[in-house]
DNA sequence: CAATCGTGGCG
DNA sequence: TCGCCAAGATT
């Protein structure tokens, strides 16, 4: 019965009507969001604060984004102010937020919509879909926030919401078509922006990974995995490889008048641009190849870091820098040019290690 | 397609 | 302590 009706076209269950009225009662306020009350009167959301929004929220908590929304938007109210900054500058205001990928590609974006677009974010889908950092699931939430476009918003809530409504076994990455076309099946024509934003908002607040709410879900009595009793198990993924250990060294090296040796990080890779202590690779047993000849110190204690796909165990090390040195990587930064926020999370570790034992 | 790419919070 | 997870994109 239900997959005749989804092989056959069969109008979507008429989810985005319950939807949209739990939203109109209980959408969150959020500082990029215009409520749904204020966008019933004919408000507009900014597209570049849509944008700038949904770049910070790829694989990012809203917790964690809300303050580096408002530190952007302060210091960069609109594109064009964005595509003047320099890389230095945005880099550092992203650090700590993490996939470093998405500030750089962020630069390029604001520069080339600036540059060659007047200012102007594309309102298609796939127009979007050519920006630099911006993805399919990015284009069709700027497509249909911004621009009230009929494009369905395929993330990891949706995803949930959808194996959990149509109990949907097959597990992740398999899946997704399949969600994808049931997603697709529920988009209205009216309101899209509110719904996909509704969907979201169900997945993040109460169809939740573990333990899900499902007696206060405006759609408990359309979910089939709650029939079931399958629903805080959906969706079901294919198992994750574990994480190796790596080890690494890094430098601190002080001259007397404060000022410190950095490295800014190449573009490709791992913390690609970031600003960072020199130091040596990151593997099973790194080379001690500190930046200049010195007496290095190992620092108690180390630091212990874990990124998407390894740990890694730095040993910290210190030595004074002479006036005269001439290091072999890095450059030094004066006391006042360095931000201890201007750094990854791992290297400002590693610096907090250091001033704990030695400031 | 599978691998790469951060970080903080939570059970 | 540790694995899981978050409004994914890129190669």
């Amino acid at each position: 019965m239900r997959d005749s009706d989804f092989e056959s076209g069969f109008d979507p269950e008429p989810i985005a009507g319950d939807l949209l009225a739990w939203y109109d009662a209980h959408a969150r306020d959020l500082p990029w969001r215009v409520s749904p009350a204020a966008r019933a009167a004919g408000v507009r959301p900014d597209p570049y604060r849509v944008w700038l929004s949904e770049v910070m929220l790829q694989q990012t908590t809203v917790a964690a984004v809300r303050d580096y929304f408002h530190r952007f938007t302060m210091l960069w109210p609109d594109v064009g102010a964005l595509a003047a900054a320099g890389d230095g500058a945005v880099m550092g205001e992203w650090a700590g937020l993490g996939y470093y990928a998405r500030a750089r590609n962020l630069l390029k974006c604001a520069r080339f919509v600036t540059g060659e677009l007047n200012g102007r974010f594309p309102d298609s889908h796939d127009a979007l879909l050519r920006l630099p950092g911006v993805g399919p699931y990015t284009a069709a939430a700027i497509a249909a926030i911004a621009f009230d476009r009929p494009e369905t918003v395929m993330d990891g809530n949706v995803e949930r919401v959808m194996a959990r409504l149509h109990d949907i076994e097959t597990p992740l990455p398999t899946a997704k078509p399949e969600l994808k076309a049931r997603a697709a099946g529920h988009t209205p024509a009216e309101r899209p922006g509110d719904y996909a934003q509704a969907v979201m908002d169900l997945g993040a607040t109460i169809c939740t990974p573990k333990s899900p709410a499902c007696g206060i879900c405006p759609l408990r009595d359309r979910c089939r995995s709650r029939a079931a009793g399958t629903a805080p198990g959906l969706p079901k993924k294919t198992p994750k490889k574990p994480k190796p250990t790596r080890r690494g060294i890094v430098y601190l090296a002080r001259r007397g008048d404060g000022a410190l040796l950095l490295e800014r990080r190449p573009d490709k890779g791992l913390l690609g641009g970031m600003l960072g202590w020199p130091g040596s690779d990151w593997g099973e047993a790194p080379q001690d190849r500190p930046p200049f000849e010195a007496d290095w110190t190992t620092l108690p204690g180390e630091v212990r870091h874990t990124f998407t796909h390894f740990h890694l165990i730095l040993t910290v090390k210190t030595a004074p820098l002479p006036d005269a040195a001439a290091p072999t990587a890095g450059e030094v930064l004066s006391r006042d040019a360095f931000r201890p926020s201007d750094l990854p999370t791992v290297m400002r570790k590693a610096y907090d290690l250091w001033r704990g034992g030695a400031a």
